[in-house]
DNA sequence: CATGAATGAGCCTTCATTCAT
DNA sequence: AATGAATGAAGGCTCATTCAT
């Protein structure tokens, strides 16, 4: 939460010019996810950061572009804390549930909206947009698969680990579609239950 | 036009109309899924079925409905689909079996187009149009509901079925993201997998 | 006066067809020429021709495109009048009194919209549109300069046939500026004006 | 900052506003000219001056006001070059030579840019603008005819008086479109073939 | 005087839908 | 049923202009 872009260590001379942007992400991500990315026009995005429409063009050079900051932002982020949290893990079992906390809070936390737009608009993104990103995309999985394979070298699991990381990663990533931070289920538990499923034997909570 | 898709065997509502009906929806399923159904424009799906755009309207009521036709479709024929493999199917393994091998049929086979459509442009519907097919994905959920509440009495599975119900669905669903059907691993294999992978203990092929 | 396109020998299915092209092309040659092309609206276009601005988009792909085809059909015309024109004069004195007459006439005549948007316009249209318009253009001028080099070998000029061509060609088309069809003067005694301005000794009525 | 034209000899109205006025209207005038005024963006011309595009409105009131202050600035200028060149000629001939020199020096040297646009943007011009420099326009071109009336009487030359002035008038501004001050034509050569058109008989150089 | 974010009217264009033929 | 010209309501975006700093 600390590092949301390179804005942050500029001179003040501008304090508020970083705010808009800020702004303009924060309500697109929310309304992208709500209505979609090609049923929410620019003015309801305007109205919702409480703008004119003409002004969300000082910011960003085309709706595609604030659908492109969207994603490349929360990319970025998730990346980053995937990183860290994995790199304070130290066996194969905390590993996976490294992999499987950080999308779980990507996904229902405060970077919920981002993250889903980030799943759900893929084909809106220009080619030219999805290159940019693709890389990006590439190190997170990356970072999936070496933790999978390590746990194949542990015997921790016993599937392929290609298939075995995508089969997780979609039972995670389709939480968003029916968990409910607040219902009565708690993230943690969660987290172990999808845990559990990768699991050999399954002796979780 | 002998086999315009699996719905061959529906029936005859009208002797001539049906043909077209039918190649449209094939089209649109086609299109919505690979474009998504906002950035598609009637045109383009005219032309894909080789009449003039405003041909359409003779056939469905809006481009709205022509969606709403698409998911109702195959949301029928999938429960339809479920309801004969679980019927056929007297374990509970065997039944979660034919969970997953349904949904993985339809996700992969000649129906991926107008399932991928069905998941990814529910928000695309109109609020009546999600209001008439909720009933229908209702029924289709609680078959599962019902094999894991089973199985979990049988001591199959050892996890809140609710919870592995729903992480089982998102990770066959996702399959579409990943899994290449014309790639090494057969569908067959890829159902093992999955199924092992709510099994208590996981005695994989 | 025969043929403005190609449209003319089509078969009848839709009389209408090529009308409203035709309504849309002298409308535009008449407002890009009043008000230039750049603060005419598609809206104003659509309204002096009598139909939503959104049918403009029916008979041309963009606004540009109609700048195009006005400057196309006027570059068309006025090179196949004056080759006509030339092809019936015998004598050097009589094909410059061609290029006088032809210009002429396309600049007051009934033609007069669209030349001037040829010639006021041209920075307007679009790089492709230049490239596409340059090899009409040259085969114009290069019909001027024949005659020039052909007065020249007759004795009839005394200056050189390059430079003689652009200041009469210059003198004609500014005409545009200045003289009015419904004055005093005809057009038959501008063309002599003009033709006596560039024969050596001028005893021109 | 020595050079910015050879309006340097300028009354000093403000000691520093003046440069900024002074490379804003230059630059102007090269924009307008080479892009055209309505597709000429205050952003690029600010750009082009070195300044953000707000500041151009503490120096001009509005860009149509910019246009107005180029037109207006060359229409003086030219007018009083060309009463001080008639000035200092005596013969008809001289003072005919005199009208070209001028309109061929502003149309080719150091104030082409603004003459440019005075010809090419006049339609731009608010109707207000235009009443307001219609009378230097009509001071510039009756000292055009006072000099053609003269030559009619010297017996110089033997066309309608205000005919063959537009008719040289047009012949030298479409120079503008063709004559190359850096090919190996030079201007006085071309000054005088203009010469020579109007001339009874013509005894080029 | 300069800045540059913000304005807001207006631009060109798209597109689902209608309807006379 | 099919056509395709026409509709008209938005849509994304531009840009001259303003104004607090």
């Amino acid at each position: 939460m600390t590092a949301h872009g390179p804005q942050a260590s500029e001179q003040n001379k501008r304090p508020n010019t970083g705010a808009a942007k800020r702004r303009i992400l924060d309500a697109a991500a929310r309304l992208f996810r709500q209505r979609g990315f090609a049923r929410c026009t620019v003015r309801e995005l305007a109205d919702a950061v409480g703008i004119q429409s003409g002004s969300l063009f000082h910011h960003f050079k085309s709706k595609d572009d604030i659908l492109f900051a969207v994603m490349e932002e929360v990319i970025v982020d998730i990346d980053a804390a995937l990183a860290e949290r994995l790199d304070e893990a130290t066996t194969a079992e905390a590993k996976i549930r490294a992999l499987i906390h950080t999308q779980l809070v990507f996904t229902h936390g405060p970077r919920a909206n981002a993250t889903a737009v980030l799943v759900h608009e893929w084909a809106a993104l220009s080619t030219e947009g999805q290159a940019a990103l693709l890389e990006r995309r590439r190190r997170y999985f990356d970072r999936w698969h070496a933790v999978f394979l390590l746990a194949r070298q542990d015997g921790l699991v016993n599937l392929d680990p290609t298939v075995l990381q995508q089969l997780l990663h979609g039972a995670v990533v389709w939480t968003a579609y029916w968990y409910d931070p607040d219902g009565p289920m708690t993230l943690d538990e969660l987290e172990s239950a999808a845990l559990s499923l990768v699991l050999k034997s399954a002796p979780v909570s």
